[in-house]
DNA sequence: AATTTTGCATACTACTGGGTATCACAAATG
DNA sequence: CATTTGTGATACCCAGTAGTATGCAAAATT
């Protein structure tokens, strides 16, 4: 059984969002190699079935976070999502704070390979803006928890201290942010310069625009009485609105 | 000491954020009529002192809510905020749930205020609904953190019971909400009629209009080096991209 | 078949944080 | 000066919750 290095003080609190005790015991001060490791991948990280369970875990807190919200969200109600008790959920993941930041690099992966592809390849720049809105709506419409988790990440309040290796892992879910800011920036800006935007400030505009997408996560709500159609509406609706708001 | 009649069972969680004991004591059960009641308007109503020093424990929330989020902050960091301790905070209000909707309501009746007017008064739908926009950005520009709780509270997940007299409370809240959507509604649909703006779905359409002003609240930070002028930016820029997406 | 490892559930611990009871002090009031 | 009343601080209670230790059945491995 290997014993990993990588032991730091864990539990780090995000924000201040009620973190529990933080040393293991009042004796085993800064306690290091507990032994018996509880938490992170199992087996080989490409274990198929270990990975799908993992991802079940993730849909449920997703599903949790969205309703709740991440501070007011216990580990035992994502395991009553769950249909299970905290015993699995800290099986995979050691911290709920490492649950979220998994679940928000999930979420930022999947929109990151949506936008990319569109954003750098071929078409106009008024013609991949447009792509780009539609597929950001489509994205929230099917991933819906998601990209619930992904906004509370962005509005996420940090003050508080993180680990050290909690801290990378936040660097690279901001480095993510950016990017994908900067696809829009970009594309916005080569609109302008092509003619086909009128004269504005991308770096300003980009706030409006992604807010108004990301927006979405907020009021909506899939209902029974909701079809493809209606959905084709709202994202036309958006795309058209937004659009509009730059060109020429 | 005029012994108050509406007393019912207090600290009705919100969300499910960490509430505590509900019973005064595991003896009085359904201790009504605490006596020496400690909570809310202390004096006559309109005591201009006492009012004052309810306005600085607003004030107080208000900031420590825009950092950490009504869920992560504790009644003990708000009454940091303030310099004082949690006697302080208690004197005025019964509970955490109570402060915070007595500060969306503020909130929301600063909003409805300047919006209002506007709104209803002369010049034609698209003269009407841009000096909204820019009443709306200036508002949040002005008290950032009032309009953050105000967002927060848009999005905040009611999933939990709240008392009857919260419940009308949060009722009242909700309806402002809706007659301030109402307000923008109306005079885009106005403006469609006089053929300002295009053939849209403004029911549709308000989500992401107040979706990209309410996002605000969420980057905008006041930063030592911004002046009058980057802020007459910011307003001009939205009001500008969002007018643009409505216009014929 | 025997043994190890995986994948959880159960039963804790420690500590946070909402809410309460009560005391201390100041300002009005008599 | 004595007394009441507004104002807040202090000390406490207790439920909820992050995280831990450990037990235990099934699956994998030998």
């Amino acid at each position: 059984m290997r014993d990993d290095a990588e032991n730091e003080q864990r539990g780090g609190r995000m924000s201040s969002d009620g973190g529990a005790a933080n040393r293991a015991r009042p004796a085993a001060e800064t306690s290091r190699a507990p032994r018996r490791r509880v938490g992170r991948p199992p087996r080989r990280d490409d274990d198929p079935a270990a990975e799908r369970n993992r991802w079940e875990v993730l849909r449920a807190a997703a599903r949790a976070f969205m309703q709740h919200g991440y501070a007011s969200t216990s580990i035992d109600t994502v395991a009553d999502v769950l249909g299970a008790t905290k015993g699995r959920v800290y099986y995979y993941y050691r911290s709920k704070a490492d649950l979220f930041f998994d679940l928000h690099r999930v979420a930022m992966e999947m929109n990151l390979d949506a936008i990319r592809p569109i954003a750098t390849g071929p078409g106009s720049p008024s013609e991949r803006l447009e792509r780009m809105i539609l597929a950001h709506v489509k994205l929230v419409l099917d991933e819906l928890p998601l990209q619930c988790v992904s906004v509370q990440g962005v509005q996420m309040h940090l003050a508080g201290s993180t680990t050290p290796t909690q801290r990378k892992v936040l660097d690279r879910l901001i480095e993510a942010r950016d990017e994908y800011e900067r696809h829009f920036i970009d594309v916005m800006a080569e609109g302008i310069v092509a003619g086909e935007f009128r004269d504005c400030d991308p770096r300003t505009l980009v706030k409006p625009l992604l807010g108004a997408l990301n927006w979405m996560t907020i009021w909506y709500r899939p209902r029974p009485g909701d079809t493809e159609e209606s959905r084709r509406h709202i994202a036309h609706e958006h795309a058209a609105f937004l659009m509009r708001g730059l060109l020429s």
